[in-house]
RNA sequence: GCGAAUGUGGCGAAAUUGGUAGACGCGCUGGAUUUAGGUUCCAGUGGGGAAACCCUUGGGAGUUCGAGUCUCCCCAUUCGCACCA
């Protein structure tokens, strides 16, 4: 065996020998249990991030640990092909998004063999591939025939110079990315998926997942948003027409302090209201342009003009003035809604900006409604009792809505209802790299689906977007059609899906990526669900939900037979790295990578400056952040893999931080890694440059070996523990630290310590190996095995080595650490207690003092508790 | 703004069920060996104190024999908010 540990070698031949074996293949067997493990597929950007590194280490450390539990575990891999950064580098080098996306897969397809994953890449598949969207194609034509795919309007962001649909991500402070135009709203036809229809079920099945993690069940429905509260009219006359102004309220109980009503710029009472007044068509405009986002609609200056209309208050008749707001949105709820200034926050400081009457009708024993200033108890549900609210004075919150719903409902103004805050989802997008929408707009058919028999509408790969528009509408060889139905010319929607219905049902595919005649095919009954998902927090609400939502769509076509499709969810952090940065007086920001930038430290190790090496310069800390191009943060895994190899870069990624948390890049940190891999080569090289030891009875040790090889296989439990159930990789590395280095220090030549020590040395490469494979292969074989240790089966623990005579027990005094002393494993508490009390340094706090009480934690600690 | 999470030495973190705070790693200090240097090995390393001992888990209160862990209030940071993926 070599003495040096060489990294890039070692990983050839690991890969060489699973590739030649086909290590990984996964074949479906019903004799065996299945164990589905899949990363979310990555989008091909041009080269992996630490991001995937993270993502995909994780998953591969849980699929090789499944392995040698013997679970017959598939892993495969793909690509979320489609999306507008292709299009994007279209636009900047005059690629066709199709020949950038492939050129990106082929690299990273590469760089994710270097890592050594066991994946069984005879399933890839890509998204951007006819025969992977033909089903995407052919799915959203069975959901139009079944009314979950329908047509309406929809408000999208406009950028008036490029003549083009943006994203809201390409509209920076209102106006475009490229032009710098303010962006205005405009509605346009698009395809929906009722994903409402689904809601109550979407929200009611997390129960079913109690392997999620709990904030991500939170954040999902909290999302879908049940609420139950009262929908109802204020009636009004419009030119002697008896009209209605419908809102909707979880706060029915308030109805009586309504003192105004503020509905959307696009509501149809707006619209009639500006025909006279140019001020208010003005203010409508203003609104119109603005975001479409919410959290900018949160945070942004709420504003109001009189619509100079009244309507009326259903329960007492009261005139109500109703005001145009842009803080109310059309496409949520009614597009309009009562005001209760005096137990609403936003209503409250609306009033009070705009003088609008406030009128308590709420009150709560022993507190003061005053109006000037906001107080929490005003919204109090729970405390709240109806004041100035004729008959229902006195009573509760859920008494008095049904009081009010019951008697808005007698008058045929009302009733109560369930909403929802969940939307249907919008899969229209006005660009060219997605997979085609399949309609045929005909002149005397109206919107026809393309029949089955002429799927997929194969996307042509050879368009170069610039920027104005959608490439597509300038295709007439895709555009120009015949329609199926009568025949005639036709034109072909040129609009693509959103690329969350690509990976909506990507993992049933990979079950049967083979197949051209179906979807999906019985396989899954097999594969499916998947036991463990492992992606990023980011993707906890939108892609899980819809990848939800899917599923019960494709279950209620017979086309699978679960409900859910990931069974256990594992949601890592972030990887972040410090951003450095230096500002110029006049102009732009410049950021620095990390890796140019040097520390200053003064002699206890602490940060007193940062330069930039090339100019020695000082630069400054903007603090730490999610890795991104904008700070140029970022670091290359490839520079990684090439100076320290893929299993430094596994290790590092594994041990920096449990998987769930953010991760702090360091570069020391993977210097630290490559040591330990280096210590852990020389241990096993020393050890076997000697003879192998006999057979030992490990019965017979003397104390020191006893302790060690008890440690061994606590190290052995603890490490199944947290990688199998935990999932927490980073305290398992430290175990194996912690064992090699008490190997290290054991300097013991007797056979019998030579024994141990290749024992402990076998079974540490064992359970490495999930995490560092390479390494762990070759030292398998060097410890005198054939094959791969990825084929062995975990190791169990060896009960018998964990037992031990002496416990030591900590003993407090009043809570105090105040001394150690060693008691017999099977001592009774009295016994315990007795010896504690004995101990010399005990004594010292508990003599001449009253002993109150002496609380005993089997096997861990006393309390003793003193008077004074 | 709403929703979700996080906060522990100089740094990343550990403490799994309310029971020894700081495992493991990085950095730093001193020493040894080797080298042109990176390397490797040994010892030390939360703060204060001569010591006994005291203090210490973002801040403040509380429950408990005992709180990093539970409860309440406050502060800071990060993520998501529907056309980025």
């Amino acid at each position: 065996m070599d003495e040096h540990y060489s990294p890039a070698q070692v990983e050839k031949d690991a890969q060489a020998y699973w590739d030649t074996h086909q290590s990984f293949k996964a074949v479906e067997d019903p004799k065996r249990e299945k164990f589905y493990c899949l990363s979310m597929f990555p989008y091909p950007s041009g080269k992996l991030h630490m991001g995937h590194v993270r993502n995909y280490t994780i998953g591969d450390v849980i699929t090789r640990h499944q392995r040698m539990h013997g679970k017959n575990v598939l892993q495969p891999m793909g690509w979320d092909a489609f999306g507008l950064p292709a299009e994007n580098a279209a636009m900047a080098n005059g690629v066709p998004p199709a020949k950038w996306t492939y050129d990106n897969i082929a690299y990273m397809r590469k760089q994710l063999k270097s890592l050594g994953f066991a994946i069984d890449w005879g399933r890839e598949l890509a998204t951007c591939k006819p025969e992977y969207y033909k089903w995407n194609q052919w799915l959203f034509l069975r959901m139009l025939e079944k009314g979950i795919a329908y047509k309406k309007t929809g408000v999208v962001n406009w950028d008036p110079v490029d003549q083009t649909v943006l994203a809201n991500e390409q509209v920076i402070d209102g106006r475009g990315w490229r032009t710098g135009a303010v962006i205005e709203k405009r509605e346009i036809p698009m395809y929906y998926l009722a994903i409402t229809q689904y809601a109550e079920e979407l929200l009611v099945d997390l129960d079913k997942l109690p392997e999620w993690p709990e904030r991500v069940r939170a954040m999902q429905a909290n999302w879908i948003g049940k609420s139950t509260g009262v929908r109802f009219a204020f009636p009004y006359k419009l030119d002697d027409r008896d009209e209605k102004l419908w809102v909707f309220t979880t706060r029915a109980d308030t109805i009586m302090g309504v003192t105004f009503c503020a509905v959307a710029a696009e509501h149809p009472l707006a619209t009639h209201a500006a025909k006279n007044s140019p001020k208010l068509q003005a203010f409508i405009d203003e609104c119109k342009r603005g975001t479409v986002m919410e959290a900018d609609i949160a945070t942004m200056e709420k504003k109001g003009i009189p619509a100079g209309i009244s309507v009326t208050h259903p329960l007492t008749g009261e005139p109500i003035p109703v005001w145009v707001g842009n803080y109310v949105l059309m496409g949520y709820g009614e597009g309009a809604v009562m005001a209760v200034p005096a137990h609403d926050e936003r209503d409250f400081h609306f009033a009070k900006q705009y003088k609008l009457p406030i009128k308590q009708v709420i009150g709560v024993e022993g507190e003061k409604f005053s109006t000037d200033t906001w107080q929490e108890w005003y919204a109090d549900k729970e405390r709240g009792r109806c004041v100035r609210s004729g008959k229902y004075d006195g009573l509760g919150y859920g008494v008095a809505v049904d009081a009010i719903a019951a008697d808005l409902k007698a008058k045929g103004l009302g009733a109560k209802q369930v909403i929802w805050r969940l939307r249907d989802w919008g899969v229209s997008r006005q660009r060219y790299w997605g997979c085609p929408i399949p309609i045929i707009h005909c002149d005397h058919c109206g919107d026809v689906p393309v029949p089955d028999k002429d799927l997929p509408v194969v996307l042509p790969e050879d368009c170069v977007p610039d920027g104005s528009g959608n490439p597509l509408t300038k295709r007439p060889d895709f555009v120009n059609c015949l329609c199926p139905k009568c025949g005639k010319p036709a034109r072909r929607e040129t609009d693509t899906m959103d690329t969350f219905v690509d990976s909506s049902w990507y993992y049933a595919r990979f079950c049967s990526s083979d197949i051209a005649n179906a979807m999906v095919d019985e396989r899954v009954k097999y594969w499916m669900p998947v036991d463990q998902y492992i992606g990023g927090i980011e993707h906890a609400i939108l892609h899980l939900l819809y990848s939800r939502f899917w599923s019960k769509v494709m279950r209620d076509m017979q086309l699978v037979s679960y409900d859910e499709p990931f069974s256990r969810l594992l949601t890592q952090g972030m990887v972040l790295n410090e951003i450095f940065f230096r500002k110029p007086p006049t102009g732009r920001i410049i950021y620095f990578n990390p890796a140019d930038v040097e520390l200053k430290l003064d002699d206890r190790g602490q940060r007193i400056g940062a330069v930039f090496k090339s100019d020695g310069q000082p630069v400054e800390s903007g603090g730490i952040g999610t890795m991104s191009k904008s700070k140029n943060n970022g670091i290359d895994p490839q520079a990684l893999i090439e100076q320290y190899g893929a299993d430094t870069a596994r290790l590092f990624t594994m041990f920096a931080a449990p998987p769930e948390m953010t991760l702090e890049w360091s570069d020391e940190g993977v210097a630290g890694a490559y040591r330990f891999l280096k210590r852990l080569w020389k241990l096993v090289a020393d050890h076997v440059s000697k003879p192998f030891p006999a057979k030992c009875d490990f019965t017979n040790l003397s104390p020191a070996l006893r302790d060690l090889r008890r440690q061994v296989h606590q190290t052995l439990a603890k490490v199944t523990d947290d990688i199998g159930r935990r999932r927490t990789f980073n305290t398992a590395i430290a175990a194996v630290m912690e064992l090699a280095n008490a190997l290290g220090k054991l300097e013991d030549g007797s056979d019998a310590a030579r024994a141990v020590r290749h024992e402990a040395l076998e079974l540490m490469t064992l359970i490495l190996s999930p995490i560092v494979p390479h390494i762990t292969h070759a030292l398998w074989l060097a410890l005198g095995h054939q094959g791969s240790v990825a084929d062995r089966r975990w190791p169990p623990v060896d009960t018998t080595a964990l037992k031990q005579d002496n416990l030591e027990i900590v003993v407090q005094v009043n809570g105090k650490l105040r001394g150690r002393v060693s008691v017999p494993v099977q001592a009774a508490d009295d016994k315990v207690r007795e010896i504690a009390l004995a101990d010399e340094a005990v004594a010292r706090y508990v003599t001449g003092k009253d002993v109150k009480k002496v609380i005993v934690v089997p096997g861990k600690l006393v309390n003793i508790v003193v008077a004074g």
